[in-house]
DNA sequence: ACGTTTGCGTTTTTT
DNA sequence: ACGCAAACGT
């Protein structure tokens, strides 16, 4: 392999990132700027020239997801034989590997499992019950993961005790730490922490390691900064690629500050910053842009577009969750449809601030019958079907497991509740042995129960008993490790009659849940395979050090505990890759935190509102606006934010403090895109995929109502239709008119607000600005326009004071400045106070006419930067499309006409049309862009890699998830 | 008296 | 989906 494979379509910057020979290379990388593929072609670099033995090189990542990727690009570079040696994976699972191999080293038991999430939440509960304390278990845990992730353990914190609430506090953190050693139980920080201390006392575990490269490093926290240290300890050769705008991990005890930690522990660390964005339009990537420059502690940083500037993104506002649900998917469907079906539904992506929030858009996508996937949530092995099943295993394969007993040991039914449980385990306890011993001896009469037990309690625990004895029996005694394994999940099946138990338990969606444990089978199937098997130990085999004992791992029981230690470390969205369930047409729903890294054509962001954005229980602002940050930069094309005016307790909401700042209005449209055919060759083109017919566009646009984005008000208001709907079915005109007049004093108190906010902005407004208003001012009439014919025919006669949407005066220069200054003045005639002689751009009035049709072009630069603060950093150099206005502007076309291109990655469009067929698109050309600084225009090898395949290979199974489960069901049932 | 079932109100982010 | 309380069974 030589180096033009090697470097193939890198920027200078990444090529020395790659092939740069100082021992700590610290890589910055914003969003979109090809650090994934920088790393990987580096950890390429480090093999295939520096010949550094796979084996001896250490790469860490926070995810699975991101550890399957990573690998599975690296084996592009140097095929599947040297990428299987590599020893990467995340910290988590790497800390694993070397305590199954050298734990017994610092008095490790080998069978130790790993306690999860479930486990330690109930260890933590049942402490403060005991000892009637009034800490709340889920911070109790977190309080407890941040002292361990500063490496203070339980007795080291008792010392330091000061007040009465710490000494509680380090009653449960003792108690805990006691419980999980009673268990033989290790908890997430637990193996970053003991893996820390093997390293610290037998450093020749690691004196194999010639490189170490960590990815995300902003999410480090201080172990698993040690453990870099120690992994590294012997050469000290790291690469680290980071993004502090991109730490949104800090509840999770991520310390950025970690980034300059390294550096003065390594002074002779080399700083690469990566300073180009791949991925998203211009547009899209200066609101972005200007949100996380808010942060005002933030070092300033160069993060230039090498896309065209592309659509605005939309930030819209809605009556309720529902109708936001219901206007997000209707947009789905029209840009859709006004694409001629370009985009799939796997280019569209729903990105929430928390799980919970998918349950409106979930069923409105249900009831539109859009299929959708939902990532992140909860988890594969966490579904209560699942987890049962594997807390057998558990016991089964480690007795002493209490948690994984106790919860099990009354499921199904056995007439042995929290009661006798309870007493069991105090016996257990005092006497110093484990649950399951006590349940044992009792059942079989060798020792006497504290408490008596009933004899229906005797029985379902003999009951117990005797499918764990059996299931042990079949998992060690006999068989090949194949055969036990899945045997042994069908065992259990059998005897707990757990089909029909399913049916009884959960009559309405057993199938779907039995199709989880068909799941789980299959991944028994493949983890006992006898060759994946072996890939698996060698994979996880370190390689052998002199005069180092390792353990071996060959067993059953080993398979067993292979397999369960895997599943604590799966998370969210790899319940293991499933190669054709890659093209399934699906809209993803996901939370930001598990959007990370990965990117869409077209985004939403919905429930934009102060106390979800940021939420009400996040104690860092700063991260909260990162977090929005990282969502929007995960669009490439078309990005939506939106903000329903009541939030789903039906109170209302402000729009999210990030969008209120100043300035913020003018990187937004208030309403979908006008989607015309010239805008779909373009998107085409930037997507590499074949346009359209006309005739497909013209069949596909029939398909839906409308082709504008003009059914719901701009203003947040229910449209005449809606109440209309309200009014039939409630019978009642008080309902409706409560609504909609809270909605609209809601509306107003929001605009007065951000007025204010809008006329404290510094600076006086561009020209170029100013036209952009204009022109917006132009469509948003058009679009009004549309739908009040629409509406006209609408049931409801007009409140007065609720249509104000028609903006007075409009297509004047008046009405414009009335807008600058109050970006929603259109909603809100009503408020006649706030009329504009303070508006600073009011002496502007006498502009000619002339200069403002032909204003200076809406370059990156003025438009990401309203404020006219100075910033060589972006653009002019680079984009001669930047300094030229977006061509249907040029050409005069009507000022309602659309002014939006869809992002392109051809190369500036010519009057004559050139690009606008797909012939001429010049795909031969971007395909062969190799080693040349990558052009402005970016060919789109960077477009389609990360995304799709990662998040794509999931279970059909994980997709259909109780659609009309749980809340929705309770909705559903009411209705059929 | 203990265990099970049913109904109601609430939900940050993840290895 | 989870925790909690109250009703209902054994």
């Amino acid at each position: 392999m030589d180096n033009g494979v090697l470097l193939h379509g890198l920027n200078s910057a990444q090529r020395d990132a790659v092939t740069s020979d100082v021992s700590v290379l610290q890589l910055l990388a914003p969003p979109g700027s090809g650090k994934t593929k920088t790393l990987t072609a580096r950890v390429a670099y480090l093999v295939a020239r520096k010949q550094l033995r796979p084996w001896n090189i250490i790469v860490c990542t926070f995810t699975v997801k991101a550890a399957k990727e990573m690998k599975e690009r690296i084996r592009g570079f140097v095929g599947d034989e040297l990428a299987k040696q590599l020893k990467l994976g995340t910290f988590h699972s790497i800390a694993l590997r070397y305590l199954k191999q050298y734990g017994h080293h610092i008095g490790l038991d080998k069978d130790f499992g790993i306690a999860d999430t479930n486990d330690s939440k109930a260890i933590i509960k049942r402490i403060i019950k005991q000892n009637d304390l009034s800490i709340e278990a889920g911070q109790a845990r977190a309080r407890i993961s941040a002292q361990k992730s500063k490496g203070i353990d339980s007795e080291q914190f008792l010392k330091t005790v000061k007040s009465v609430e710490q000494h509680d506090f380090a009653q449960v953190y003792l108690g805990y730490e006691q419980a999980l050693k009673a268990s033989n139980l290790l908890d997430y920080d637990d193996l970053l922490l003991r893996c820390s201390f093997l390293l610290r006392t037998h450093t020749q575990c690691v004196s194999n390691v010639e490189a170490l490269l960590i990815d995300e490093f902003q999410d480090t926290n201080n172990v698993q900064y040690d453990l870099m240290s120690l992994f590294a300890q012997h050469r000290n050769v790291i690469t680290i690629v980071g993004d502090p705008d991109q730490s949104i991990y800090g509840f999770r005890n991520a310390e950025i500050k970690n980034l300059s930690r390294m550096k003065s522990q390594w002074p002779d660390t080399l700083t690469i910053n990566l300073e180009e964005n791949y991925r998203s339009s211009g547009a899209i990537l200066h609101a972005a842009q200007h949100i996380i420059e808010q942060d005002e502690s933030r070092p300033p940083k160069k993060l230039q577009a090498t896309h065209s500037l592309g659509m605005r993104p939309v930030l819209r506002k809605l009556p309720s969750a529902e109708a936001e649900a219901g206007w997000l998917v209707s947009e789905i469907q029209r840009i859709r449809a006004l694409t001629g079906n370009l985009l799939r539904l796997s280019d569209f992506a729903v990105l929430l601030r928390s799980a919970a929030l998918s349950r409106a858009i979930e069923s409105a996508m249900g009831k539109a019958g859009v299929p959708y996937r939902m990532v992140g949530g909860n988890r594969f092995y966490d579904r209560i079907e699942v987890k049962l099943l594997v807390d057998y295993l558990r016991v089964i394969h480690q007795t002493g497991d209490n948690e994984a007993l106790e919860r099990i040991v009354n499921m199904p039914a056995r007439r042995v509740g929290p009661e006798t449980v309870r007493a069991l385990r105090e016996q257990a306890v005092s006497e110093g042995t484990s649950v399951w011993q006590v349940v044992l001896d009792s059942v079989q009469c060798r020792r006497r129960p504290i408490t008596k037990l009933t004899e229906p309690t005797r029985k379902g625990l003999a009951i117990f008993v005797d499918i764990v004895l059996t299931g042990q029996k079949k998992a060690y005694d006999e068989g090949t490790a194949r055969a036990s394994l899945v045997d042994l999940v069908n065992f259990l099946l059998k005897k707990l009659l757990f089909q029909d138990w399913l049916k009884k338990k959960y009559p309405d969606d057993h199938e779907v849940r039995w199709q989880n444990v068909e799941e789980l089978i299959a991944q028994a199937s493949d983890a006992s395979d006898p060759e994946r098997l072996q890939a698996m130990l060698d994979q996880n085999a370190l390689p052998e050090i002199d005069g180092l004992e390792q353990r071996t791992a060959s067993s059953l029981g080993d398979t067993l505990s292979l397999f369960l230690s895997n599943i604590s470390l799966a998370s969210s969205s790899e319940a293991k890759a499933e190669e054709e369930g890659e093209n399934v047409e699906q809209v993803t729903i996901s939370t930001i935190h598990a959007a990370k890294g990965l990117e869409w054509p077209v985004v939403f962001i919905p429930a934009c509102y102060d106390g979800s954005i940021p939420h009400s229980r996040a104690e860092d602002n700063d991260e909260e606006r990162r977090l929005l940050y990282v969502g929007m930069t995960r669009a490439q094309a078309s990005l939506y934010l939106s903000c329903p005016i009541k939030n789903t307790r039906r109170e209302e909401t402000a729009l999210s403090t990030f969008l209120l700042q100043p300035g913020v209005s003018a990187f937004f449209e208030e309403h979908g895109p006008t989607v015309e055919p010239s805008a779909v060759a373009g998107l085409a083109v930037t997507l590499r995929r074949d346009c359209p017919a006309l005739k497909v566009v013209e069949e596909a646009k029939s398909s839906i109502k409308r082709d504008e984005d003009n059914y719901w008000p701009l203003n947040g208001e229910f449209p005449p239709e809606e109440l209309a709907k309200w009014d039939h079915s409630k019978d009642s005109a008080t309902v409706p008119a409560a609504v909609f007049s809270t909605a609209s004093i809601t509306l107003q108190q929001q605009q007065t607000f951000s007025t204010a906010n809008a006329t404290m902005k510094p600076g006086f407004v561009s020209l170029t600005e100013r036209y952009d208003e204009i022109m917006e001012q132009a469509r948003i009439e058009s679009i009004d326009k549309r739908a009040q014919q629409q509406q006209k025919a609408a049931v409801l006669e007009e409140k007065p004071r609720g249509r104000k949407r028609q903006i007075e005066g409009q297509g004047t220069i008046q009405s414009f400045f009335a807008k600058r200054s109050r970006p929603n003045a259109d909603l809100e005639t009503s408020t006649a106070n706030s009329t504009p002689e303070q508006d600073s751009a009011a002496p502007s009035k006498k502009q000619p006419l002339q200069e403002m049709r032909n204003p200076p072009a809406a370059t990156s630069e003025n438009m990401q930067r309203p404020k006219g603060v100075p910033l060589p950093l972006y653009t002019p150099r680079t984009a001669p499309l930047h300094t030229k206005p977006p061509t249907s502007r040029t050409r005069g076309h009507t000022p309602a006409g659309n002014d939006y291109m869809f992002l392109s990655s051809s190369p500036p469009q010519p009057d004559d049309g050139e690009n606008q067929t797909l012939d001429s698109a010049p795909s031969n050309d971007t395909l062969s862009d190799k080693e040349k600084p990558v052009p402005k225009d970016k060919p789109a090898s960077t477009f389609h890699t990360t995304s799709m395949q990662a998040l794509a290979p999931r279970r059909r199974t994980l997709g259909i998830r109780r659609t009309f489960n749980g809340w929705a069901s309770r909705g559903g049932r009411g209705g059929g």
